[in-house]
DNA sequence: AATGAGAATGAGAGCGCTTCCATAAGCGCT
DNA sequence: AGCGCTTATGGAAGCGCTCTCATTCTCATT
């Protein structure tokens, strides 16, 4: 096998010196017409390829940017949510050239901001995309910018959101709407289970719902809440708990799908009929929203488009980082909406109950 | 900032020649315990950490393998089967001190090929992973073994398998085995719903159950095949057509978990019992077959394990390229288990049939 | 004490590219 | 024609490492 053809190969070929071919292959601003031609045509005419790693070792930059997710070591990670940001992610890496590798880690082990850290001193990618719950660590978000090192967050709570560039949906707003949108089909009586406590983007969930009965003029009193952590196990067992008491809910709100669809798992081996029993929602609108009978009521996020948001700032950012522009903390906050499916209905409530004022 | 230290900061400070701090951090056999020594404590005390960019340049070798998934422009992937592997890929990596970079391509876009073909030409990676439906091109197989770039198949068919190094379960036998279970159950009526065509691991789930009618001496009329695609919709589309018969079968056995879930869901919708009136079997027992009501019977399939044992097949071929040796087109076969689940039941059969011979 | 095999070390030549700096070419003016 | 200015080009110095090759050291053997 020949060897590669190497940046000399195409500057023979076209007659001009390296730098030229360097600078055309660059589109640097100072080049002749006659010269980009010629290099072009060296360029395939050689079938030449430049050398990733020389470039990167003369630049400086590796073109490889690093997504960081949370993933325990037997459980199944929150798969759709995971693939669909790191998809989004994807795309938009090799639209712009660069690649994407992914790495797990468990957050429940302490080691893991070492690890984080050690990602972004190993040289080998030029920035960081982070995902919950590694996104609400603010240690390590300071530990990261003191270093200088490029990061964006995704799903960050509104905490870490100030400190850092960011990509996600306003997910108090959401479970606000959530909140508006199951008192307006009558229910009063809900459960709640939520996501894990580090999860500030699923805290905030909860919050968004509680401020809707809040703003309706109801107390705490008529939620109950269940601490999940997100696994279809848990909304199994967090919706045990919750249904199984003499004055059940009528609706019980799920921090994610998977647990929803725990839920709806439980709901059905007790008996229940969903929705003429008990509304369930969900949140994420991934694929298991679907899949479950009936199917979820949920919250969709664009998952995708967050992904490869996030990476065309953390790009920007990169690219940025020669010029003297300082970073700014920006939130780019993305749409989501309420999905209406089988797994909800209204109840019939005494006239009285409706009449309640309920704000948007 | 300061500078980042250099492999020359260290070797000034612990007294020896650069060359000898490479060969400590290399582990080459040529050092004395002495110059181990300083060396380590100065790379400790300065807080040294290898430039890959430099060493990928010096050695060739990028220390990043690829790995590359089907995922169409705006479909759903095949999430948790792709999640999975590539867990258990970037586990195997990261435990060996690489990177793995995750590419998806549209299979359905005949410049998948050169796209595949451009990832082991651009020198960014030292290995790709293949999976389905790539793991059987054999047009694309031999162009990269004609390069002599280094790949490794994930659940290819038994054509590409002779051809290069693989890692998957025995589809055909897992076939075959449910064909057995599900006969041992009492059903004579079939339907089937196959994966794609171009995936050669999804038709031998097929091939292996029509051996097993065959091999109890039972005549296809017995089973009638409907070509899904893999995603839930499909499931729910084809189950329509099956479903919808007069003499429809008795147990329904889909290519996979998403699509037995949409054959559930269609099942749910013409008012069937599952499983009652209809038995429904998956494939991969992926979480999907535990999340939808009832869960799946199916069969599991290790696919961290896959995914893991595919990297360091990979590995160990990158390493001993320097080597003479040629590698060997070896078949990695991994154990896959039939889990029973509310899915699937027995019916009831005359005796006769029941004393039919069915062979393992 | 001389010899030689083998282990440890150092010097230095690249790996293929980017980029700085100096030079040359092009061009509108006076 | 001559001047200064901008723009294009070439030469060459690295980027930080690996690895070959030549050299020195060690030590058992004669």
């Amino acid at each position: 096998m020949d060897k590669k053809p190497t940046i000399d190969d195409v500057a023979k070929m076209a007659g001009v010196a390296r730098a030229t071919v360097s600078r055309v292959l660059n589109s640097s601003p100072n080049t002749s017409k006659r010269a980009r031609e010629r290099v072009i045509q060296a360029v395939s005419a050689l079938n030449y390829q430049v050398n990733q790693q020389a470039r990167q070792l003369a630049s400086g930059a590796s073109r490889i940017l690093a997504l960081v997710f949370a993933a325990d070591a037997e459980a199944e990670p929150n798969s759709y949510y995971h693939s669909a940001v790191e998809l989004g992610a994807i795309r938009a890496c090799n639209e712009q050239g660069y690649g994407l590798v992914t790495h797990t880690l468990d957050p429940a082990k302490q080691s893991y901001r070492s690890s984080i850290l050690a990602l972004a001193d190993d040289g080998r990618s030029d920035g960081l995309v982070l995902t919950p719950p590694f996104c609400d660590d603010h240690e390590l978000i300071q530990a990261l910018q003191s270093k200088g090192f490029p990061f964006v967050l995704v799903s960050a709570g509104p905490d870490a959101r100030h400190l850092s560039c960011s990509v996600g949906i306003d997910d108090r707003q959401a479970g606000l709407e959530l909140g508006v949108y199951l008192l307006l089909q009558g229910h009063r009586r809900f459960g709640f289970i939520t996501g894990p406590l580090d999860h500030k983007s699923a805290a905030l969930r909860l919050e968004g719902f509680l401020e809707a009965l809040d703003n309706a003029g109801h107390s705490d009193q008529i939620i109950e809440v269940a601490d999940g952590n997100f696994t279809f196990k848990s909304g199994i067992d967090q919706a045990e708990g919750l249904l199984s008491r003499n004055d059940r809910p009528t609706a019980l709100v799920c921090a994610n799908d998977d647990m929803a669809a725990g839920a709806l798992f439980t709901a059905h081996r007790l008996g229940l009929i969903v929705p003429a029993d008990l509304s369930i929602t969900g949140f994420d609108d991934t694929p298991v929203s679907q899949i479950v009978w009936p199917p979820l009521t949920t919250i969709h996020q664009p998952l995708r488009l967050i992904g490869s948001k996030a990476v065309e700032l953390l790009i920007a950012d990169v690219m940025r980082e020669n010029g003297s522009t300082t970073r700014v903390a920006e939130a780019h906050l993305v749409s989501f909406q309420l999905v209406e499916r089988g797994s909800t209905s209204k109840i019939s409530v005494p006239p009285s109950l409706e009449a309640l004022p309920i704000s948007g």
